[in-house]
DNA sequence: GAGGGGAGTTACCGGTAAGTAACATACCGT
DNA sequence: ACGGTATGTTACTTACCGGTAACTCCCCTC
């Protein structure tokens, strides 16, 4: 596929270094066109750099792959700490404030699904330093929700965590095979996990949350 | 990737007309490797033809992947319909039935996910001439499980069949994320599958089903 | 102002991709 | 035996891709 190069853009003093804008365009390309349809020169065009520069930060392809999910990785670590920070004791809204994330995630238009599943489709070769990254990612991410039921009080944990895992990430891939937006099944997930989650059984004995 | 070549197959007589051979190599390799990943010489040398004949059969690549997902697509249809004829009437079974399908499809090893999904994954250009397939696909799968679950009796059948839909999704592709095998959520499924229709409301006045 | 490192520029390499042309061969019904 | 059709073979074009070399420029620091 060719990525229609509009000019050259200029790289001003006040722009980030070109490490960071590099990543920048790697994450827009990757995640909109795929990985395997954008070469590292479109990338480094529209990081208004060059490919040498890219590969002096990133000594291959499969190492700026590697590197731009990492990064998603740590904003999303990042996002699950804040709302820990935000609500360290409320675990019910932590739950609903996640839930309205989601929503966001969910109903943007073009969204094009988790870029960590779509990395794992695309990279298939076991050895590729992608690989690593996208199943810690996964197992953290499964391994919080199992926290955060435990302590909101449900039973069960690890058996609702893993519905709502999956339940999320059928309705992402879901998207992307009904691109009619509102159409598919997985536009109406949220409120799936909502009626999920008030139908689970939770332990009676805990106080009233907030 | 380079697809390893051990010997040129020879075609013997006995053996399918070479439309036949390139789609079943086409879907071997597309569906293990990646579309993108595996080149047309590639696929025609595992059909033991070559690289003309198989653009005298399909115009172009792009066709060629239309037809291995029609394909796909077509004996799942094949597959659904011999469900429905085996239990024309007992619906419990039959749901029964395709859940044995879908833990065989779960637990198999070097399972690579969803054919339509992984192919809506790698091919984003709306144009393409897969993307009707998979989407046609995807919707005639939920609306057969909307009228499955609905003929079971179940009350609310299409927020049921998009609950099952999801979850069944989110395991294919949540296989290919963590892949240590068994370690996954989308490893027990089947068995949240099951918990979940059994907790499902029915319709009382349905009569016994055999 | 000399030096050095990070960044930009241009040109290039080898490999592989999709797709095509021209020709040769085998099969098959008449 | 004939002629058409499907197939096989080789070679080619065009384009892109990941990656590298050699060189220049600019800015910061000592």
């Amino acid at each position: 596929m060719k990525i229609s190069s509009t000019s050259r853009p200029q790289p001003s003093p006040a722009d980030p270094p070109p490490r960071q804008r590099i990543l920048m365009a790697a994450r827009r390309l990757f995640y909109e066109h795929g990985i395997r349809a954008v070469g590292v020169d479109t990338i480094a065009e529209a990081a208004a750099t060059n490919k040498m520069t890219l590969y002096r930060h990133f000594g291959s392809k499969d190492e700026l792959v590697a590197a731009y999910l990492q990064d998603l990785a740590d904003e999303a670590d990042a996002r699950w700490q804040a709302l820990e920070a935000t609500y360290p004791d409320d675990f019910a809204s932590r739950i609903e404030a996640w839930l309205e994330h989601l929503e966001v995630i969910v109903n943007g238009i073009g969204d094009r699904g988790c870029a960590m599943a779509n990395a794992a489709v695309e990279l298939r070769e076991m050895e590729h330093p992608a690989r690593r990254i996208i199943e810690d990612y996964k197992f953290r991410k499964r391994d919080r929700l199992v926290a955060l039921f435990g302590n909101a009080g449900y039973v069960e944990p690890e058996m609702l965590a893993d519905e709502v895992f999956l339940l999320f990430e059928g309705a992402r891939i879901s998207i992307q095979c009904c691109t009619t937006p509102g159409t598919g099944p997985g536009s109406r997930v949220v409120a799936m996990l909502r009626s999920l989650l008030a139908k689970h059984d939770r332990r009676p004995s805990d106080g009233l949350s907030t």
